[in-house]
Parts: C-alpha cells; structure tokens; sequence
DNA sequence: TGCATATATTCTTATATAGTTATATAATAG
DNA sequence: CTATTATATAACTATATAAGAATATATGCA
C-alpha cells in the first residue's frame, strides 16, 4: 500500500479528473443522474444541451470512471459510478455556500 | 438554511471551484503549502515555475478562497485558507489510485 | 431490404487560459 | 532620492476545448 506523492505526473492525473468536474454542463448532467440512470435523450431534454454535445460530456464523464454506461437495444443508459463524485460536488457546494454567507455577511455588517 | 439546489448558475459557480484544482500547477503549489506559509519566491524554488506564473496562480487560488496572503515588508506569505481544500485533493488521489490498482489487476489478471 | 430512431463522431469556430517576456509597482536600505 | 529586491501586471503566443452543424454508425422494425 505505497502512499502516492505529488509529483509533477501526479499532479496531472489528478488534475485532470477535477478539470471533469470543472465544467458546468457535466456538473448538471451529474445532478440528473443522482435519481438514476438515464438515457442519452432523457439527460439532453433534462438538460436543453444539444445532442452532439451531451454525447461528448458523457463520454467524458464516463472516461474518466465517473459514470458508466449500459447498452440496451437503441438506448445507452448512464448512471453514477459511485457515490463518491456526488460527495466531492456537495463538498464544493458546501464551500461556496459558505464563501456566499460570508460575503452577505460582509456586505450586511 | 436554505439547501443550494444546482440551477445552471450555481452549476457555474461550482464549476468555476473545481477548475482551480483542475491546473496541475495549482495542485502543486497547494502541495507545497502543506508545510505551512510560504513566499512567492519560495514557492517559485520548490516548484520551479516562473515568478509571474506562479504568482498568477496564487492570485487565482486566493480569489476562489483555497489560500490566503500575508504581507510583510517585501515578501508576500501565502498558506492553505483551510484543510478542506488538501481533503478534495485527497480525495480525489484516492480515486486515481483506485483507478490505477484496478487497471493493473486487469492487465495481471 | 429499406426506413426510422438513438447515439456517436467529425469538422469547424469561438473562447479561455497557461506560460513567457518585459515592465510596473511596492517596500526597504543606503 | 536612488538602488535593490519581491511581487504583480500587461501583452503576447500557443494550446485546449466547448458548442453547434452535419454526418456516420448502430439497432430495431415493417
């Protein structure tokens, strides 16, 4: 169980999965998906994204083992891979709801 | 107490968090601030990044809230504004390792 | 086979941003 | 004030990528 260090390389992989969650669409196609799976046209009419594009950020989400996928018939249907994600989204949101309190705070006093 | 439901502008905001973190060179130099404050300049040493990228960095890190400044006569001491941004990050490594240890059971098995 | 539907892919355009160089703005010392 | 050092900013270049349009690739059905 060797304990991984930072180094440059590592800081790219990990960069590269916040860099998925760093974008607003894939967020909101994440949020639909927290009721369950869903197929490609049902997260585009969830969401107003073009086809096209909702196809892309799928494929990113699920390359990056955020969600997967299962085929059935003409329909792909996406879920969640794991609670983990969803937990990482809440976090952030958590830290902005306090940056925002603060703010008004500020503001306020 | 109002509960942050994730309107497309909220999405945004969220968004906007995770993409500080999606920079390696960000991770980096959140990295080297485990320690504890550091200046620009020996930030710049331990990285190796140049003086106006990573002070561009650090002024990114800190509008989003992930670090603060000190000044103090010519030096400008930076340090983690909170764990919580060091625990997303850990998180997320966790994940990465996951991902690795899985891959390679797969290329053995 | 041929048609319709769901999803994926390709190509293009527009935009954002990381990194570098050069310069500007403090802050201190002499 | 002048010189020096630390940090910040501006201007530029190169690169990545999101979004849309058009097209391709299944898959199922008549």
């Amino acid at each position: 169980m060797t304990r991984l260090t930072l180094t440059p390389e590592v800081s790219v992989m990990v960069a590269e999965r916040f860099k998925v969650l760093g974008e607003p669409a894939r967020l909101q196609i994440l949020n639909c998906l927290r009721g369950g799976e869903l197929t490609v046209g049902e997260i585009v009419d969830a969401t107003g994204f073009g086809q096209a594009n909702a196809s892309k950020h799928l494929n990113i989400l699920r390359s990056i083992g955020f969600v997967r996928r299962r085929k059935q018939g003409l329909y792909v249907y996406h879920a969640l891979a794991d609670k983990g994600v969803l937990q990482m989204c809440e976090t952030m949101c958590g830290r902005l709801e306090a940056d925002m309190r603060r703010r008004d705070k500020l503001l306020a006093g």
